[in-house]
Formats: structure tokens, C-alpha cells, sequence
DNA sequence: CCGGTCTACTAAACCGGTTTAGGTGTTTCC
DNA sequence: GGAAACACCTAAACCGGTTTAGTAGACCGG
């Protein structure tokens, strides 16, 4: 039934030892060519694979990487990052020949523990950090526990952190001078959490535009990325005694639900109002009228993640890599002033 | 750095063998209670915790269990069901001291390959088997490996497989059940392919409610699940010389992407046109109007996909599981006729 | 006082690989 | 011609647990 072949059935099928069919499938040096072709074949013949549990504790290495996810599921359930990113990840690590384990904490505190458990069971040898807040403490943690790691986040330098750039700053940037060209004034901003570093950067990138458009800062709204703050957010924008004639969103769910309550409110998107999104979810282009959105290239992310999570691994200097940065995408929902 | 204590650390200690704090530890019988305790207080002591890579070795067991996702990421990306059946799983299986292998697979083709080598490598004692197709193989491919495995699907006894059952007769039947009550005669269907069965099922669903209700079978699309093809099915039914009065269709997605083709066509929603989703996405509350669709638990389907698998995996009887049944939620995108 | 049973533990094998320390037999070099 | 160098391979230790076989000592009955 479970008749694996092991390395011993090998070195004993091709008459040799044990350490020397180990020298062969890793070819190494040490072993004369007619040796290693013959112990190369018999394990081909036996349908021999190696086996990663074994492997794993011989090596001390558990050739897999974890990915911790701390949101509730709720938050989790509209993203549209995680599974082009974790694609991403998978399409480098499989390639190495690493697993990808992954983890849901519905609460940040237990994130710590979490990681920690990883890394004490000698699960994996290194962990990504998504949604990195502001004054993070996990960066701390993973050093002390000595566990590699690599941070998505946007603008972080790589002298701080082992992190993957996801700069936002210039696809906000371009959004902000697309209204801007379009003849929009007030300009505002429904924004993310203030605490985490994604929805603070995107305020910031929004502001510095409107800053350097020599245009006054519009109102500013924090949400929390969900379609209900969203909607929340842009009633209250509307409310406003001089209403925004443009608004950009964090992200296109808030967009997309502040659209239906623009509509709802007989307000002409874009002949009122003007909205622009962030990420380019898949629905973007489908609502009436299509999302003026920025697309983001998260499978590349996934890929230059995991990149360098093993160079990190193994100790090899870092590659340079090159992400596409992130492409306006301009559809129905802006227009004129 | 990494001195993290041993099992043979903590026998030193405490002045026994290596044995005898391995049945400390797992507390089987033989040992004095004065010396266990004492082997106990030692371990907690030192911090010990157990290195999974090495008791993965002796069990011979990987105490990980795999999920393969074979999408081309674009599909993946708006899927609102993979978190929170993730997070469900996860809720399972991190108590049982089991991790989640994720992989992804760009095309169906890769799929047999992944699962054979997850199997062969011995990574994960078991898989889940999502998005069947009709006829699909893999269930026989597992057979034949031997790994188990646990296929989450609808309508699938739970004699001819393993099988979580993810029966969406019921939430569909309420659609229509809810559309006829409103004076709805021609009722329409933008499907899944019919190549899945999900799919399938919603479709079958779709047609037996209409037949149940005395109705003629509408027109009925195939699509594929995405934005663009929901779109491109409701023009196409909006364009008959006998326009539907009502559609439903086989996920939110569709469904809201033909929301929007309605209102751009100047179709009233709910006024001249009912829509019904499924899924109930967090948009879907919050588009214009709010979206009728279907709720379903698929934080319970994980729960219960990941207790079935665990059982199998351990040999264990199957107990009962109950799942909480999908629920109409009726908004605003349905009205009489 | 001796053989048998029971308790409480130890020693060692084992899981399936990797890696290091030898150990042959042939070649090389002075 | 003998020692050193080398190529090629084996034996055995090792990773950190689990598990089985075995043993020392206490206890018991006759």
C-alpha cells in the first residue's frame, strides 16, 4: 500500500550505500559518473521521491514558509489581495521547492502567539507580514524570535525592514492629477484606518498631491475599508454644506458602495461627482459607470515577496526587484468638473 | 540563538531518559506520578516545545493537511469564498495541532501533478477537493493514491464520497419560490458552467422550482461565474422579444455586474426587472438597490469540511455535522412584477 | 530463600533523509 | 619502492522525536 521507496530501498536495489544514493540525487561531488548514472536510474525506476518529513529534520529546515492572516473574516471575505497574492507567492515558492502554510487569527493579539507557535514547532523558516499597522510590534517580535521575514507594505525602505515596497504613493498621485486635470477643486478622501500603514499612506500620497496642485486639502473621511464605512462615509461627504465634486477612495469596495449611494441620492456620477477607487477589483468595471480605478500588480508582489523571503532564507544577497507600480485605470466615473 | 530545548535537553535535566519524558509528555502510562511531574515541571521550565519537523518523522504522519486551488488567479481574485472557507478550516485544524498547506495551480491540468506530489513527498496527510467538476478525476486519483480527502460540493451523498455537502437546492429554491410569490412568471437563469457542479445544481435547482411552481423554464444562460459574463448574459436576455421579468442568477457577481447592465439600459430595478444573487458578498448590501440573494455558512462548510477531514485522517467514525442551511435575504433588487 | 509477577524505568531501534569521518585501492612523485 | 595524494565509496552519527524490547528492583507466595 504506502511501499514509498525509501533511500535504503535504492541503495540497496542499485548495490551501494545509503550515503553514496545521497550524494547522487543532490550531485555532489565524490561519486564516479558511471556510479551516480546507475543510482539515478534505479531511483528513477523505483519511482523514488524524496521524503519532505525526513528531509526536513536531517536539514533542520522546514522547507516552508507561513503567511498569518489577522482580520476577522469578515474583513477577509471582499479582499481582493489575498488570492492573486498568494498565487503570487505559490508560483515562486512550489518552483524551490517550499511549501506555503498558512494561518487565520481572527484577532490581532493572537497574531504574536501565532507566529511564535510557527516558529517554536519548527513549522516554518520564515513568515510573511501583511497589514502592517503603524508602531507594529511584530517586526520586534520576529527578530527576537530570530524567525526571517519579509514585510508587504508600502514605503517602506529596505534599509528599515526586509520588506517588499508596494508603494501606493504614486497610483493616489496619479488619480489626484487625473481630477485635478479634469478640472476638480475639491477633492476628497475617503481613507483607511489612520493605524495601519496602507490607509495612512494613501492619505498622505492624496494630500501631498493636493498639496502640490496648489489646492487647498478637502474634507477627509476615515473609514475602514468595508463597503458599510464607505457608504457611511460618502452620505456625510454629500451632506456637507459645499459638497466635494470629486471624491477618491482607498479602495474599491468603499468606492463602489459610495457610488450606489450617490445614485441613490440623484447624485450624477460623474456629472455631479466624480469617484476613482483603488485596486481594480474585478467588479470595478462592471458598475455602472465603470470605476476609474488604480490596478495594482499584486500577483508581481507575491512573486518578489516570496523572492526574497528565500534569499533571506538562505543567507544569498538580496536581487534586485522590479514591481510594475501601479497603472490608473480611467474609466466612466470620472469626468469633468 | 536558536537553543530551543530538545526532548533529550529536558531528560538531562531531569535525570531520566529520553523515553521517559517522551511518556511524560504524551501521557501514557509507566511512569511514577512523582516522576512525571517532575519531568513536566522540568520541560516547562526549559520552555521545551515540540518540533513538529521530528515528530512528523516518527509518526510518520505530516500533520498538515493540503488545499489546492486550480483557478487562474483573475477567477480566484473576486471569489468571496475562499477566506472565509480558509478561516473556517483554520479553526478546525490550528486545534488540532494540524497547519494548512495552500497551493495554487494555473490550471486544472496541474492539479493531478500537485496533489500526487503533495502525497508523495509526504507533506499532508489529506486534501480538500473544491470546485468539481462533472466527471471530474480527482477523486479517483486520491482513491488510488490513497490520500483522503474531503470534496466539498453540493448534493453529493455522502456514500459516494467523502463529502461535505454544500446544498444549494434550497437557497435557489427560495429564490424562485420568493420571485413567483411576487407575481413573477417569466423567470430567467444566468447559470455556472455546466461543466461544475455547482453550476450544475443551481441550474437543475433553478429549472425544479419553476417546475414545482407550475411555470414554464425560462430562458436560461450559461455563464462562467465572472463580472463579464453576467454582463454580457443580461444583455442578452434584455435584448428577447419576451424579456424575463425576473433573473436569477448563480453568484452576487453576476449579479450585480447585471444590475449595473439593467440600469445603464434604463431598466428599472426592482420596478421592471427583479435580480437575485448568491453568495450575499459584503457589496451586495450595499449596491443600488440592495441586492436579493442567497446567505450561506461557508465559515460552517470549513468548520465541518476540516472535523470530516480530520476524522478520516485518524480513522475515526464520522460524527454528525450540521451546517446551517443557505438563506434568502431579501433587499431591494426584488419587487412584484 | 527462590522463582514469578509487577512497576518503573532505560537502552536502543526506528522514521528517512544528510553529512562527516574513515577506509580501500590506485596513481603520483621523489 | 615507499609515502603521499587522490578518487571513490562505506559505515556510522545525526536531526528530535516515538516506540519496543529489556532490565533492575520491589513485592509476593510458598
Amino acid at each position: 500500500m504506502n511501499a514509498r521507496p525509501t533511500i535504503n530501498d535504492v541503495a540497496r536495489a542499485a548495490g551501494v550505500s545509503k550515503g553514496a544514493v545521497s550524494f547522487a540525487l543532490n550531485n555532489r561531488p565524490g561519486l564516479a559518473t558511471e556510479t551516480r548514472e546507475r543510482i539515478l536510474a534505479t531511483a528513477r525506476e523505483l519511482g523514488w521521491t524524496p521524503n519532505s518529513r525526513a528531509r526536513a529534520l536531517s536539514v533542520s529546515r522546514a522547507l516552508a514558509v507561513g503567511l498569518v492572516m489577522a482580520r476577522p473574516p469578515e474583513t477577509l471575505r471582499a479582499d481582493p489581495f489575498f488570492p492573486s497574492f498568494i498565487a503570487g507567492l505559490e508560483s515562486v515558492l512550489s518552483e524551490s521547492g517550499y511549501a506555503l502554510l498558512l494561518q487565520v487569527v481572527p484577532e490581532h493579539d493572537h497574531e504574536h502567539a501565532s507566529y511564535r507557535r510557527l516558529a517554536d514547532e519548527g513549522r516554518v523558516d520564515g513568515v510573511f507580514v501583511t497589514d502592517l499597522h503603524v508602531d507594529d510590534t511584530r517586526p520586534a517580535l520576529l527578530a527576537e524570535i530570530g524567525l526571517p521575514a519579509v514585510v508587504i507594505g508600502p514605503g517602506l525602505g529596505e534599509a528599515f525592514w526586509p520588506a517588499v515596497g508596494v508603494d501606493d504613493v504614486p497610483g493616489i498621485t496619479d488619480a489626484v492629477e487625473h481630477l485635478v486635470g479634469l478640472g476638480h477643486t475639491r477633492i476628497a478622501h475617503v481613507a483607511g484606518p489612520s493605524a495601519m500603514v496602507h490607509g495612512r499612506s494613501r492619505r498622505n500620497a492624496w494630500s501631498a498631491a493636493l498639496r502640490a496642485a496648489g489646492l487647498p486639502e478637502g474634507p477627509c473621511i476615515e473609514a475602514d475599508f468595508s463597503a458599510e464605512a464607505g457608504a457611511a462615509a460618502t452620505r456625510e461627504l454629500l451632506d456637507l454644506n459645499e459638497r466635494p465634486s470629486a471624491i477618491v477612495y482607498a479602495n474599491d469596495l468603499m468606492a463602489m458602495a459610495g457610488l450606489s449611494v450617490a445614485t441613490s441620492l440623484g447624485v450624477d456620477v460623474p456629472g455631479d461627482l466624480s469617484l476613482t477607487g483603488y485596486d481594480d477589483t474585478e467588479l470595478a468595471a462592471y458598475v455602472q459607470p465603470p470605476l476609474t480605478t488604480v490596478s495594482t500588480d499584486v500577483l508581481g508582489w507575491g512573486r518578489a515577496a516570496a523572492t526574497r523571503l528565500l534569499e533571506l532564507i538562505d543567507q544569498r544577497p538580496a536581487t534586485p526587484l522590479t514591481l510594475d507600480p501601479p497603472r490608473l485605470v480611467v474609466r466612466g466615473s470620472t469626468g469633468p468638473a
